[in-house]
This record gives structure tokens, C-alpha cells and sequence, in this order.
DNA sequence: GTCTATAAGACGATAGAC
DNA sequence: GTCTATCGTCTTATAGAC
């Protein structure tokens, strides 16, 4: 009873640590090739203390991608179909480039899961991921059928944002391998050579 | 002595055997993520059987890299210098583009080993890859400056190829669930869009 | 060459002291 | 809440029969 905000803080801040370091090693090794050691070293707790707060290893792992997909849709909501299409379209790829800038790992736990045959994400691929995607390939598709933007294959478009801006977080020890001088940051020259190909892409 | 060319014939036939297994497994799993026990399941073996044609686990994934990196490259190197640049270009997506139709498993190995940072292929990217990258982009930059393609950022052009055509063999079990219709082949909208789309990207 | 049996250690999860 | 100790299982690899 004593200090109830106290002991909820502290189980939040352990919570929120365990979930930081189990997307750094979830991120990077996928479910299967993670262990609960490799999360607890990382987190600076305890084996057991790990699933004090969580009831096994695959619960860590489905809490991370159910708070993954709240967000990872967020860019693709905002696409409005009242927009300025050309502009909303830009303004989308924008805003999944700064994702992959800003969260890498997130993109990169979901790549790994992909990869795996999204054993633990269908539902929401499906469901959820399919939805947004049929409303707003509706939404592509009249901007296309109305001339403002030039037509193509909605779908395919979308896909096209999706792999060329992910490509930058999960490909990313390639990518600064390949242009060298590592420490730079390929982000800045990326926004500028996606917005050229999109802005071609769509003109009429 | 007796009829050695039966016994290396044997050889051979289980060690393609073997390694076609362990790509479906590591390609899946990842190299962590994935045991001999599945891959000796996959290749109808039993596990010290495994063990008699490579020496560990991680001789059967290093093999599976080394062959992948000698073909990985081909459609690369096949870009003629002397050839018609916007052709050679299109083409060069479109090999890349059969390739992920064709080998979506190979592409799905590379993808695991540079998601988990690339430990045991980084030295075969800063190398081969690397200088058939910059060597390549060199040609692309030629091109661009002689006015027989738009001017953007050869690297990253390259980088966009990589990804566009990657995601449907990498992000294969998500590009079918959006679509629905799951058996329906995605590749023949895919390389109709992404003619397009570079067509537009390179014309002058 | 292929198998069963097993060593030696890693792994997920639990028990119980504090 | 956090720890040490540990259980039972899984995993890589080896030993040795056939």
C-alpha cells in the first residue's frame, strides 16, 4: 500500500528498459536466434528478473510488434484524400523515410518477422496492414482515374515506398558499407533522389 | 578404389541435398534462428550425417554464402558500359526482378545475413561489392554526364533497384496478403510498374 | 556412409531465499 | 522485486557400432 505510484513508476521504467533491449536484440537476430541471456545483459537485469515482469520470451516479443503496428501505420493514416495528391504522396514517403531514420530497429523487427513468414503478425497483416492499404489504394487510384496524378498501379506504389524507404534502416550496414566513409549519413542525399524519382513518377 | 566416381557422385547429390535445405532453413530462421536438426528433417538426413559432409553448422551456412555472392552479382556485372543507357538500365532491374522470382530464397539469405549485421558476409561487401558498385556507378555517373539519362545519384539508383526488386522476393508473404488472392503471381504488375516508374526516372 | 547413443553446454522457465 | 540455484529440454558435435 505504501507508495503505490512508487512501485508503479519503477515497474514501468523496468518494463519500458526490458522492451528497449529486447528490440535491440530482437531486431537484429529475429525470434528464434534471440535468447532471454542476450536481452537480460542487455536490459542490465537479471534471467529471472525478465520474466518477473513478463511471462515468457514470446511475450516480450508480441508486445514489441502489437506497439509496433499502433505506429507503423501512422504514416499511411495521415495520407489525406483531400490533399493535394502529388503532395500528400511526397509528404507519405517523407514521413516513412524519417521512420526508418528515426526508428530503425522498429523497421528492422518487422523485416525479421516478415522474413520468418510473419508467424506472429498475420492477423494484423491481414487484417489491419490490408485495410489501410485497400482504403488508401481507393483513395491512390481516384487521384489516378481523375488525372491528377499520373496512372499506375496503386498497390505497387505503395509497395515502392514501402521497400525503398525500409531499405534505408534495414539494409543500412550495406548501404554505408557500399558508399564508404561510414559515419556519414546517407539520409540526406536518399530524401533528395526519392523525392526526384516520386515527383517524376507522378507527374502528368 | 572400387568405383570412386559412384561415391563422389553420392557426395555430391547429398551435399546439394544438404544445402538446399539449409537455404530453406536459414533463409527462413536466420543463422542463429535455425538447427540442424530442422535442416537434417528438410534434407531427409540424420543430423551426424549432416556432419559427415560439413564440419559444423556454420561451414553449411558459410558455403551458402559464398556460392550466393558469386551469383548474386551477375546481373551487375552483365551492365554493358558500351550498351544504350536507358535500356541497360531497365534491363539490369528486370534481371534483378527474375531473380527475386526465381531465387526469392537466396534473396531472403542475404536479407537475414545483413539484417544481423552481416557477420559473416561484411568482408565479401566492402570487397566484391563494393568495387563492382562503385565501378558500375562510375559508368551510370558517365551516362548521366554525357546527357543520355536524367542526372540523379548513381549510388542510390542502384540502391532503389536493390530494394524495389528485393521486396517481392523478401517481403514476399506481405505483398500477397495485401493483395489477397494469394496464389495470384504479383511479378508480371510489378515489372510493368517498375518500367515505369524507371522509365520515367531516366528519361531525358 | 549411415545410424544410435551420448557428451557438453546453452536455453527457457521455475523455486525459493532474501 | 531481485537474486542464486536449478530443473528439464534443446542444441551442437562426437563416439562408436554396423
Amino acid at each position: 500500500m505504501a507508495e503505490p505510484q512508487t512501485r508503479t513508476r519503477i515497474q514501468k521504467k523496468n518494463r519500458t528498459t526490458i522492451l528497449d533491449a529486447a528490440l535491440d536484440v530482437f531486431s537484429q537476430f529475429g525470434f528464434r536466434g534471440s535468447t532471454l541471456d542476450q536481452i537480460a545483459k542487455a536490459a542490465g537485469l537479471s534471467k529471472p528478473n525478465l520474466l518477473y515482469y513478463f511471462p515468457s520470451k514470446e511475450a516480450i516479443h508480441v508486445e514489441l510488434l502489437s506497439c509496433l503496428m499502433d505506429t507503423w501505420l501512422d504514416p499511411l493514416r495521415d495520407l489525406d484524400p483531400n490533399g493535394e495528391p502529388r503532395a500528400e504522396i511526397l509528404a507519405y514517403m517523407r514521413r516513412k523515410l524519417e521512420m526508418s531514420r528515426n526508428f530503425p530497429r522498429e523497421s528492422r523487427l518487422f523485416a525479421n518477422e516478415i522474413l520468418q513468414g510473419a508467424p506472429r503478425i498475420m492477423d494484423a497483416i491481414k487484417g489491419e496492414l490490408k485495410d489501410l492499404t485497400d482504403e488508401k489504394a481507393a483513395v491512390i487510384q481516384g487521384w489516378m482515374d481523375a488525372g491528377k496524378i499520373a496512372p499506375s498501379h496503386p498497390y505497387h506504389l505503395l509497395f515502392s515506398i514501402w521497400s525503398l524507404t525500409q531499405h534505408y534502416a534495414d539494409f543500412d550496414v550495406q548501404v554505408r558499407a557500399v558508399l564508404g566513409n561510414e559515419g556519414d549519413d546517407p539520409f540526406p542525399a536518399a530524401e533528395q533522389y526519392l523525392e526526384t524519382l516520386f515527383s517524376k513518377l507522378l507527374a502528368v
